[in-house]
DNA sequence: CCTTTTTCACTACAGTTGTAGTTGTCACTT
DNA sequence: AAGTGACAACTACAACTGTAGTGAAAAAGG
């Protein structure tokens, strides 16, 4: 099981398009990514290859024989990787004033805060 | 009312000081943080000069006449703009996904949900 | 006043990130 | 066979970060 490996602000944008999708492609993921990102295709594949070397991506070859690109490693990984880095450095490591931040500071629906307390609930009998 | 600059990690251990106390002395700064992050001197200052540079901390002298830093811009207001971009990332911008991710992956008391639980309740009605 | 210590202003330098460009192949297409 | 276009492998390069070192000027101590 790999560790989730730093991933930087534009990387993550492919790691999307390929948690997404995958395998891809260099040229899918430009494709992918065009609308939203509109990099040259040069960049992406700069990309593509840094992730590889960060073990982040794994490549592979589809029919035709050109190489494609597939995550290494899971979202849900990674995503708690980032998270755990952003409450240390912002909010000292505690869960509490992390909450009570983005709760206080977003607006939400009536029906997602009652889903939230109940996942609240729920983390406590765990 | 400036904007948030863009803090980077090593000089937010430097903001979190002067928030905590300031104006502070360079040598002042560095010994507040001697504990944790046993910087060298010129590493604390080169932290500072940048931080001035980018307006997050504004110089004044004490009173022997050696400059001092003190924060620019509120702690309250860098922690929303990392909070938002950090949300922008890695949660598409949706608060919801975000809070059910840490209050899943949290560990938290009874007392602190019952806060939480309240929290999202005064949510709702403002 | 001369030495020691502090403070300042520059400079250094490698690693990471964002964003490509260049060159060389290879497969396909007239 | 020669041109065209995708693909791959390198190279480029500036800004930002982390982490100092150097040298000069100023203040403090004796």
């Amino acid at each position: 099981m790999p560790a989730a490996p730093d991933i930087a602000e534009s990387e993550w944008s492919i790691m999307e398009a390929l948690w997404e999708s995958a395998p891809q492609t260099a040229s899918e993921v430009t494709k992918t990514l065009r609308p939203t990102m509109n990099w040259a295709e040069n960049t992406v594949r700069t990309l593509l290859t840094r992730l590889v070397e960060k073990g982040a991506l794994k490549t592979g070859e589809n029919a035709s024989g050109t190489r494609t690109f597939a995550p290494a490693v899971k979202r849900e990984a990674c995503v708690r990787a980032k998270s755990e880095s952003f409450m240390q450095r912002i909010f000292g490591g505690a869960a509490k004033p992390l909450l009570v931040h983005f709760a206080q500071n977003s607006k939400l629906t009536a029906e997602e805060v009652k889903e939230l307390k109940k996942i609240l609930d729920q983390n406590l009998n765990a």
